[in-house]
DNA sequence: GGGTTTTTTGAGCGATCACTCAAGTATATA
DNA sequence: TATATACTTGAGTGATCGCTCAAAAAACCC
């Protein structure tokens, strides 16, 4: 009986999510938003309830869509291969609308106002280094990596440089990619 | 035969430095500003000229403040040492506003809009880093590090582990200290 | 085509944004 | 004490914020 909605909900998301991965959650107002999805606000409002709502889903979908990332350079090259690309893969995408992690970005601007969504992003951040982690486990198992190691040290030190490698990317005149092979390196003497 | 200015600048511009960091530019209003500088609009925007011009001066205080830290540790302890002690003096000063950094939050923030306030966030990161690399060339001259390193790779390597690591300290959960213990032991290994 | 249901539209809501300015107040010199 | 010269005050500016809702338009059923 009904009618059918004009857009694709996924490709929305996509859009909102590239949004606010560039610009932040208070660089990006209602107007970017309605320009960027072609919604009016009362098409807006049904689709996602609320601004916050939809920063929500675009944070998930950024978190899934990385992780996805990360699982698919294991499936197709195993877990030191795998993270030892993953740094310059973080960097150089075209398409990307921000060198910076967007959890990091969004944990930085929110945090100091208790914003549920920095906390959010907070939790997507430990989620990818307990993946980080799983990996590191899995080398020490296959004997890549020396066994004194504590797998857990090694994914929060690894994710702490690829954030600083992610913000390092954003700034001018640096060469990120030089980063990128250094922390790549630096894998090889654990 | 004029009327002195009840408030003390330089006390006033450190405690909006205080509030910037923290909330960082579009979560800083200026009610906060307000509220926290005792001041009411008239007298802010006489004194001040604009948030804007405040968040300039503001941040140029922080990167002065910062590079003054560093130069006594240098004074006080000699390069390698000084080097060593500086990330865990980064995120350890209890009353610091946040643990991240103020430059390369303002760069995040701002950048997607071209706003000035990111470019001059980012010219102060790299005047930092060619401070790092100073620093770096001296322990070189004084035959601390081996001489094949190129101090300016040094310095981009050291500057992006710190931005790291102050990401990492923002968040919750994390061993912020076990991190920078890391990074000045891999000072040794150089 | 008629009727039902859903989506789309866009003017406009109250709240807050950064900011202004005329009036009031305090401190200096004469 | 009188006057001049700041500084402080705070109501109020227009613009923009996120958001609402009644009406118009479109797609489905029979």
């Amino acid at each position: 009986m009904p009618r059918k909605p004009n857009h694709d909900r996924a490709e929305l998301i996509d859009r909102a999510r590239d949004l606010f991965w560039r610009q932040g959650w208070a660089g990006t107002s209602l107007k970017d938003l309605e320009a960027v999805l072609k919604m009016k606000p009362g098409s807006f409002y049904a689709a996602f309830g609320s601004k916050e709502a939809l920063f929500e889903i675009a944070l998930d979908k950024y978190a899934e869509d990385g992780a996805g990332r990360l699982a698919e350079l294991v499936e197709a090259h195993g877990p030191m291969a795998a993270l030892k690309r993953y740094p310059e893969l973080a960097i150089c995408r075209e398409e990307a609308p921000a060198k910076a992690c967007m959890l990091s970005k969004t944990l930085l601007e929110l945090q100091a106002h208790r914003n549920p969504l920095a906390q959010r992003a907070s939790a997507h951040l430990m989620r990818m280094e307990e993946q980080f982690a799983a990996l590191f486990a899995q080398m020490q198992q296959d004997g890549e990596i020396a066994p004194e190691h504590d797998p857990k040290s090694l994914a929060r030190r690894y994710q702490s440089d690829l954030l600083g490698l992610r913000v390092s990317a954003e700034r001018e005149g640096i060469d990120a990619h030089a980063i990128a092979r250094e922390i790549a390196e630096g894998l090889d003497r654990l």
